[in-house]
DNA sequence: CATGAATGAGAATTCATTCAT
DNA sequence: CATGAATGAATTCTCATTCAT
């Protein structure tokens, strides 16, 4: 009926395609300089298309920011999301840092993209974070405490141990200069991405279990 | 003596001070926004001077950025310096921890300002990441090795154990934004900086200390 | 016949209709923006089609608005034209000033078209106002002239009195903003637009018969 | 004391010098194009002055609009606080009709910046329009309504005889080009100035005195 | 007929920096 | 020491217009 307005209502391929061409390149460049330090020529060079073009899109560079933070943030949170309060905390925990450690290997510039944004004060999300991810987290944060009320886990505050967790993964990714400078590998490198992965989940899961296991563990 | 470029070389208390409040107001805007991100103005604002002033201390934003860098990056690799090999690693690794934790606290801006300088692939500080900084890590990863080789500490690669002790910390200072939208409360605050340096400490020994450890412990 | 350009001689309804449509958008957002501040898309959205659409029948802005000013030109000085010499002075402008003081009520836009057009110095319409307008105006000043010699009317310049009735009639279409802000009425009200034409036809009538009429008069 | 945002406060001779330049140039370009329509290179050309200097004085374009706007106001406005209630109404509302042609004739930018100004539906004075000016013609009008009742002028709408001898005033302002084309004359000739005067104070006169003046007049 | 895609000239700002006093 | 004035190179965004289907 009315097709003038409400666009976006039947994108062509070709336009779903630029698109995302351009959340790409948004994403490389914006994880890099953050919101005010990006460029729109970058983004447009990074893209392969012109500027003209890039705005025929997306009619101005907060939209584009906007757009690459919302397509990410599902994703993002998903592995934290998939913590099982049924199953086993090792299992589970152990799962969650080996799945954000894989993120922090194969979407590394999502997670820098974070990092910008909240040192920023997370001007544009500000809202999800008090919202959608504090409510997901304040969740997950019960399990983890159900677990330490059981004994299967060692008592310690539950959102601490989520922000180590965070804090240890995503360094890989947020830093991996700083540390390729050091060790001269890099996260993106899968064999150090499994190296990363095996210390992190092999330290937090020796912090964070009882002294002495029960016996009866597999 | 030499007056070719020192001329003034005994600045005025005033200029000194004037100096002082430009570096201040510039780590608050920098580790804020990042190099490009900052403007000289918001600079001069924060710092309470004029634009054209500010300009007469620093003849460029670079220099400023700059400056602000090097202030800081003595005292910041302080705590792992006084690392030492000849103590208990309890001990040492427990007093860095606390100390990290409390830079995080007192000087929030100085974490985020590296922070920031890193994601954007540190192109004012590669040379120190490359050289002083890898330098030192190397050094006390030798120490962390020699205190696994004696069975002091769990066997793990002693790099990403510095590395999780930098995660963990810094985590606190960087993403404060986030955590205060989860938690309501502010690394500043010194209470919830004690907790945290608490829970930090607590987990990382826990979680690198040998598994059945000598009966006399604490 | 002749198919070079006009192939498509045979407009089909739908093509007039559009143009027609165009047209009358056109109108309204020139008259209020000017050539200058009009905005294509502006049109588009009011004659509500696509900006594409629109460029499809009109290749041009400035074939738009001159196809709206060149629509609206030859009514618009029609009233003029209709001033008989052979009529009785009274009867004639009487009658000019309620027609003008009608157009000014049915068709404000086209009257606050021209203003925009003349307060821009007429880029567009320059030989129109010296030749056509020019001649038709001094014809009827002519006709004015003859009728004060005989002593109908006052004697003045009768150029000026058409200046007059012009400017009196149409402040109500160019200004019909300010005047809505005073009075809270506008021209656009039937019942305001009689009122105004009332007062107007009052008000010039009497200021240009002479102070002591005839005694046979109405 | 604090004299750092407060700006403005201690103007330099050369600051308010400029910024009049600004203003003055921009009287002339925004009367003829609007606000829309002109182009801060435009008024850069016609005050001589580069436009990043310009902008170095109004941070954006209708800053400078604002200004002149409110510049212009006052003194627009004053012929008309002027009429005295005391006076005599053919000479209080003749040397208003003057003041007005004065005015057309010594400024008639001022009048086409108002008259684009509202034929856009005075986006930026519309407070001024229904306020201020709503209240002081509603009081003029009583004014002309008491002399109405004392019969010294006709009775009749006293609101639209303002709008009469403002429309006729500034007709010669606002349509000068069309005049131009016409008559070959412009208001700013100031002998063209006299008689178009001329002509509306006696066109209007007549029209609002009554049919048999009372004989002890002058 | 109609529209989606693309473009490039232009227009408004922003911003670091220089100049002059 | 300090500041007001001025500048020019970016940078974002606008807009008429063209292209291709």
């Amino acid at each position: 009926m009315n097709n003038k307005k409400t666009s976006k209502t039947k994108s062509t391929r070709i336009q779903e395609q630029n698109r995302q061409r351009i959340l790409e390149a948004s994403l490389t460049v914006f994880s890099r300089y953050g919101f005010r330090g990006t460029r729109i020529d970058q983004i447009a060079e990074v893209s392969g298309m012109s500027r003209s073009n890039l705005l025929y899109y997306f009619k101005r560079k907060e939209d584009i920011y906007r757009a690459v933070l919302n397509e990410i943030l599902a994703e993002w949170l998903e592995p934290l999301r998939a913590i099982s309060a049924d199953g086993d905390p090792r299992i589970e925990i152990g799962a969650y840092i080996r799945a954000k450690c894989k993120m922090a290997s194969s979407a590394p510039e999502a997670s820098r993209l974070f990092a910008n944004e909240i040192l920023q004060g997370a001007p544009m999300i500000n809202d999800i974070l008090t919202g959608p991810l504090k409510t997901l987290v304040d969740e997950k944060a019960k399990v983890l405490q159900n677990w330490m009320d059981k004994g299967q886990i060692r008592r310690m505050s539950p959102h601490h141990l989520i922000f180590a967790i965070w804090a240890t993964t995503q360094h890989y990714s947020d830093f991996d200069h700083q540390i390729k400078a050091i060790l001269g590998k890099s996260i993106i490198d899968e064999e150090f991405g499994s190296e990363a992965a095996q210390s992190v989940e092999d330290l937090l899961l020796h912090g964070m279990l009882p002294r002495h296991p029960e016996p009866n563990i597999d």
